[in-house]
DNA sequence: CTGAAAGCGCTTACAG
DNA sequence: CTGAAAGCGCTTACAG
């Protein structure tokens, strides 16, 4: 037995932690004095708050959040809900929110599920149970919710990423603005015919960035090269993309392409490399997703949109933070910019 | 105003929350026998209970986590602490971890921030502000800790895929026996002339996959091809070396890779794909990892070593929870099978 | 078998 | 300016 254990210290002689009970005696003040010092609030001669809170640092005293919790019905927790337990999209979005959040001293539950019904409601509820200030629910595309009601949740709710209804509060990126940026890249770059190969037909977000596509085409003059290309959202059909082209005579080629995501983007080039063209002195290429292992990685590294997730999960805390402080906030979907970020797969700008 | 929100309702007459006193007077019962009626506990007529307990269900009662918490000095809720922002390894850690312990009602909390101390500290306060039951402390790898101080944590922790001191409680991939099962791979397909490409020599993984290369290889009577090539852990590196190859004479090049993660893997196959050499036919190669993004897309899809990160998620959580709950745990590290993952990149196995 | 009381650690009116 | 009291929602001895 000497190699294992007993968890909770054995020597019942040490208290445990330092309460508001344990500062108030050393201060020698009752422990209301002693709240009303720690937290700024009543009025006090200056020196009896400075012994308080000399006491307090002396002790290491820090306030249980659970007590202060129950007595103020707030739990200075939120929830994060998401079915996208890859984390492609949820994990920057996560990142933003808990550095916002962390210094308000919230902090977030992570509730990442398979996309079935049960395994939501348990999620929720356990949500409910510890008391969460509020919710984010984060997804993985914007034209799905998650699969529970949220039937007239008592908690504010601020959507990310995911189907934000005319009521909701939500946050996605522009995609059809990101994607006219990308295109623009192009134009700039002095690419005139210029395709656009992406995702399925079924996503919003497809939709989106085609419209963004043929926007800027059109703010130049210019004539869409083809029909949109749609296909999954997979290497694989990049790739089979980039065969196709490789095998056409140069005039009928595209050079410029926007593709939907980093991953179809990749296995374009892929392709016409394999096939001895160059990127991007032939093809330039720019992807969407700035998904920085694929983007880095690909021969030459991706041009490509940078959605600001990160920024997202930000802005969403702030905002759900002032719905649980009771401040009045704009119902509907904000749509963040997107940023262009540039690598080599387009080639070198013309001097400006 | 219209179009905007007070979040809070409005209709002060709505009571919220139902409580415990609001089953306890529907049943037509104390409060004290509604508790125990609710958690199984104590002695009273069947009939009781049931009354109580339908009362419960019709209300739709769900106990406050937070009252709870307060007076039985267990928060049922986890802190997970990371510097792995990127996710890599700690969402599938994150994952297996929650799965594990929505189950028995605890919840995690999700810290990750930058690798500075700073950042740590304010994250290991929260947890210890929040009274989290236990912590898990993950990261990017394993012979690096958290840039904390644990002085004399009063809570348990459990360390995952990060330094472990010997008086600790972890747990890791057997990295190993992991190299060598994709080693043994390798050679029951009949290559003899298996060469090892990795990462950097400061890492502890590097050095026990190289263990296992050389263990598995001793094991057949096959001497080792060269000496281990060390790089980054980047498709870069291994680009370089794939090219390195393809210029070599075919009796200097070895017949069988195994490459120390997934990145590296697929860029050894795409520089000798593209100096046209086959893979599986020419070389096979394995990978590490089976990051699934990676393994699939590469072409031909890879054959790697999974490191059953959910599964450590899972077993880290369960034994935390026996910690909290003060059985005896053994110290030390667990060191858990990884598995290897067949797909293209090896050739067919011969006939069994 | 059931209930009144005390208490978890804190905050917030309300007296003095 | 400071403290005694009540209470957040629950559980746990302890009486009856």
């Amino acid at each position: 037995m000497s190699s294992s254990v007993e968890t909770p210290e054995e020597d019942v002689s040490v208290p445990g932690r330092i309460t508001i009970r344990d500062v108030a005696k050393a201060a020698g003040v009752s422990i209301a004095t002693a709240s009303k010092a720690l937290n700024d609030r009543g009025r006090m001669t200056p020196e009896t708050r400075a012994r308080i809170q000399t006491a307090a640092r002396d002790l290491g005293f820090t306030p249980n959040a659970v007590a202060r919790a129950l007595v103020s019905q707030r739990s200075f927790t939120i929830g994060l809900l998401t079915n996208d337990t890859y984390g492609r999209f949820t994990l920057p979005v996560a990142a933003g929110l808990s550095a916002a959040l962390i210094d308000r001293g919230v902090s977030v539950f992570l509730c990442a599920f398979q996309d079935d019904p049960e395994a939501a409601r348990v999620n929720l509820r356990a949500m409910q149970d510890k008391c969460v200030d509020g919710l984010i629910i984060a997804g993985k595309r914007i034209d799905r919710g998650l699969p529970i009601e949220l039937p007239r949740l008592s908690m504010p709710v601020v959507h990310v990423y995911s189907l934000c209804g005319d009521d909701d509060i939500g946050f996605m990126p522009d995609d059809r603005a990101g994607a006219a940026l990308a295109v623009q890249h192009l134009i700039g770059l002095g690419r005139r015919r210029i395709a656009h190969v992406t995702g399925p037909l079924a996503f919003a977000a497809v939709a989106q960035r085609t419209e963004g596509w043929a926007d800027a085409l059109k703010a130049h003059g210019l004539a869409p090269f083809g029909a949109p290309l749609n296909g999954t959202w997979s290497e694989g059909f990049g790739y089979s993309v980039g065969q196709a082209w490789a095998a056409l005579p140069p005039s009928e080629r595209p050079d410029g392409v926007f593709c939907g995501n980093d991953q179809i983007a990749r296995g374009v080039i892929d392709a016409l490399t394999l096939a001895g063209l160059n990127v991007p002195r032939d093809i330039s290429v720019v992807g969407f997703d700035n998904w920085s292992v694929f983007a880095e990685a690909t021969r030459p590294p991706l041009t490509t949109i940078d959605m600001n997730l990160q920024e997202m999960g930000r802005q969403a805390g702030l905002v759900l933070l002032d719905m649980v402080e009771g401040l009045p906030v704009e119902r509907g979907l904000r749509r963040l910019p997107c940023r262009l970020v540039t690598r080599q797969s387009c080639g070198v700008p013309p001097p400006a």
